[in-house]
DNA sequence: CGCGGGGCTGGGAGTTTTCTGAGAACTAGC
DNA sequence: GCTAGTTCTCAGAAAACTCCCAGCCCCGCG
């Protein structure tokens, strides 16, 4: 993936949480592990389970990113294990999008959550917040689950998104979408970058799709005054204020 | 009380009631301890009468979940003795589900209750709050056995459901997705935290149940203005009252 | 002022997700 | 064992969404 300059705000702010990732693909571990750390986590990474435990022991994460599908152990003795030795961690289980049903139960009981692979680093990244929100490490300021520009208000736990209070429908994908503007507010995005963020790592279609969605987001949320999304022409896009001009 | 995501509600406001967990089966019990912990409860696990009574001495717990069939004691005799050594606990016996009768019978003396094996964590968690109600560790703020949310009223006690006043039926799965559903209003639940938490843990089943019960709930409790339970596509459901624009 | 490359957007095909009815499998009470 | 209520599976239909395409527009430059 292509890393680029573009700290995701509040994200910098003061957050160190400590994440421990665990696949066995180590381009996966790779990709998530360059990602948090480019928003301001502190990232170890294992290959297997039991390296998984040892990291741990001495790491103490605040919370694990773990393939269920482990050469060693799965996923669930890991956490289990982790659980009896008194590791007060969160889990945020990673599982193939064909996995059977009965291996995904019971994953999100303890404030834990899982995403399926292929998955989108916008999507990954706004479940961990999530996730260390509701086991208690707060780490951002306000512990607001809001995120708001201008008159543009986007909810991570109702999915509600709002301008000057009017409500708004957005799919999942412009959803993303608009998240990843907010988050980036007032910075140029590139269209490469969108992809690379906003959908699944796997996407193999062209960057012409973003342009799509754009016109989809303009058409909800820029039929109000002024407009908030700019087109920063060969560069690519920014959300802000002024207009262009 | 804000704070928590997921969290079941009221739950999270500023209970600290100690529960022992007693069962040989480590993945019960850690699944049992995760849950409670995770909706503010303060647990311990023991794997056998012994421990348990061991454990009791020092952790002082204002109720147990305590499996019938243990290895070394049955137990109801664990209940015993820990009530002669003067220890002013309530009891959540876990019986498996062709317990005879009368082995039940008399156990729910004091207070106590019993749940079977397989049971859904939304029910244990139901039962065992009943029961801390009843032995007086009132952990909570109002004490009140009644759900709210907008014209919705459930009533825990006597398994009452009314909408605009109007009693509605509901089966034992409905009442318990209600329930969940009401807990978390507001913010969105996924199809798998639904299967979780609402459902036995061993079901084995696919997602799609939660369709065709949100289906029935929606027939029984929507039939009503303004509408209030939500799809978020692709996300989950969402208890809300503003009707989707 | 005309050109060329980027960007915008309507249209639409193909998928995925959700809803719901129908019925089989169970259970509990009688 | 029969009936009624309940749980769960399945499959078709509907709705929503993703993605691609092609034509048009617009901006900047010569």
């Amino acid at each position: 993936m292509t890393k680029t300059a573009t700290a995701p705000t509040k994200a910098a702010t003061s957050q160190t949480s400590r994440i421990l990732v665990v696949d066995d693909e180590s381009n996966i571990s790779e990709l998530i592990a360059t990602s948090l750390r480019f928003v301001g986590f502190e990232v170890r990474t294992a290959a297997s389970g039991s390296q998984a435990l040892a990291i741990a022991e001495e790491f103490k994460p605040h919370a694990l990113i773990l393939d269920v599908m482990l050469p060693d152990q799965n996923g669930f003795d890991v956490c289990r294990q982790l659980r009896q030795d008194g590791h007060n961690v969160g889990v945020l289980f990673l599982t193939a999008k064909d996995t059977v049903e009965d291996k995904i139960q019971g994953l999100t009981i303890g404030g834990d959550d899982y995403v399926t692979k292929p998955f989108s680093l916008e999507e990954l990244v706004a479940r961990l917040r999530a996730l260390l929100r509701r086991i208690g490490v707060v780490e951002s300021d306000i512990d607001e689950e809001k995120i708001r520009f201008a008159d543009l208000e986007l909810d991570e736990a109702t999915h509600e998104v709002r301008r000057a209070g009017n409500l708004i429908e957005l799919s999942p994908t412009e959803f993303l979408l608009l998240r990843y503007l907010m988050i980036n507010a007032d910075r140029v995005v590139s269209k490469s970058q969108i992809l690379d963020h906003v959908w699944q790592y796997d996407f193999r279609g062209d960057a012409g799709i973003v342009e799509t969605y754009v016109s989809y987001l303009r058409k909800k949320i820029d039929i109000y005054e002024p407009a908030l999304i700019h087109t920063v022409r060969g560069v690519g896009y920014r959300m802000r204020i002024a207009p262009t001009k």
